[in-house]
DNA sequence: CAACATCATTTGCTGAACAAACTAGTTTCG
DNA sequence: CGAAACTAGTTTGTTCAGCAAATGATGTTG
């Protein structure tokens, strides 16, 4: 339904308003990050390596909208500080898959008390139930974005499980997903 | 095992997931807003000036989050398209107020469309009413943060209505070029 | 084995954020 | 009045992230 939107149309507000917060949450966030090196990013990071399937940096970089080139020198810095490992696959050498240390595990547990109260800061202006459903609404959108992404190929996605190291089966599915070159 | 914490933690995804929607949105917009100098930067400044109290360049920079000297070459370009003018406040000769021209409004309104389009298409994950909520609660957490940043004096917001005075009384042109490019 | 594809790294380029210096105009105060 | 302090905008330089292309190491296929 389009309200008849005078100037301030409802709708085009969507980029100003997620601009908005998320500069909040990434200002915020930067400020109490200062023991993870780079900060958000490397916290994403470090986030998704404590899987019990370490994931690929590709896969890393889709998932978190990092770039190939500059996921390598973020990992550079990480390892550095003891946080993450990256670890040859056995079944690809090709692979290098990125653990979380234990060291990066207890500095993500610290790391994640603060963010959280970051976000519930960065929300502040939205009343308790709603912001239940926003965060909700935002995960719900952001999945189905990138599930759905042209650039991302399904077969290149995070895999969850896949525990027994059969490699990736579908290596090869879909051909070129933007290689680093 | 591995994982004390299966990353079920909903207060960590918010920023994972408000990126990937920005993101989204960012791509798409860009792609959409071809005649428009900047892209969605552009966009966004263009809506801002259509307000009937045209904006100074400091409430822009501060109100669409780019930096000054960002906004110096933007507005540069938008001048140039023919879509703004910086008009010197007459009465503080060191203001330049951002307007856009007819062709500005002409343009923006065929973006607006545009825009709207990107935004359904952006949130398609999220069901209908759900999608409403989500939008207000953006606004609502923007609006929010922008009251209450460290940086935004209220005094240098952008008047939202104000009333009457449609324009400006200083409607003596040009004074003088900035940039003899 | 040769040809090709993929993962990761490196390098070059572009665009944006940030800070600091600079210009122009305004205000404050001696 | 006039110098100092302040503000708005511009310019310049640095840094960082994203994009693209080239390279090396491995794996896969014919």
């Amino acid at each position: 339904m389009t309200t008849t939107t005078p100037d301030s149309g409802p709708g085009t507000t969507l980029g100003w308003s997620l601009a908005v917060v998320l500069r909040r949450w990434h200002e915020l966030t930067e400020a109490s990050l200062t023991d993870i090196p780079h900060g958000s990013r490397g916290y994403h990071v470090l986030t998704a390596a404590v899987h019990a399937e370490p994931p690929t940096q590709a896969a890393l970089a889709e998932r978190l909208l990092i770039d190939r080139s500059v996921m390598t020198y973020l990992l550079d810095d990480l390892e550095e500080a003891g946080l993450v490992r990256r670890r040859v696959d056995p079944g690809d050498r090709r692979v290098r898959r990125v653990c979380a240390t234990e060291r990066g595990r207890e500095v993500l547990a610290g790391a994640r008390d603060r963010v959280d109260r970051v976000e519930e800061r960065v929300l502040a202006g939205v009343d308790e139930p709603a912001r239940a459903l926003f965060r909700a609404s935002a995960l719900r959108a952001a999945t189905s974005i990138q599930e759905s992404s042209p650039t991302t190929d399904p077969c290149l996605a995070v895999r969850e499980v896949v525990g027994g190291g059969d490699g990736p089966a579908g290596g090869r599915g879909g051909g070129r997903a933007r290689r680093g070159a």
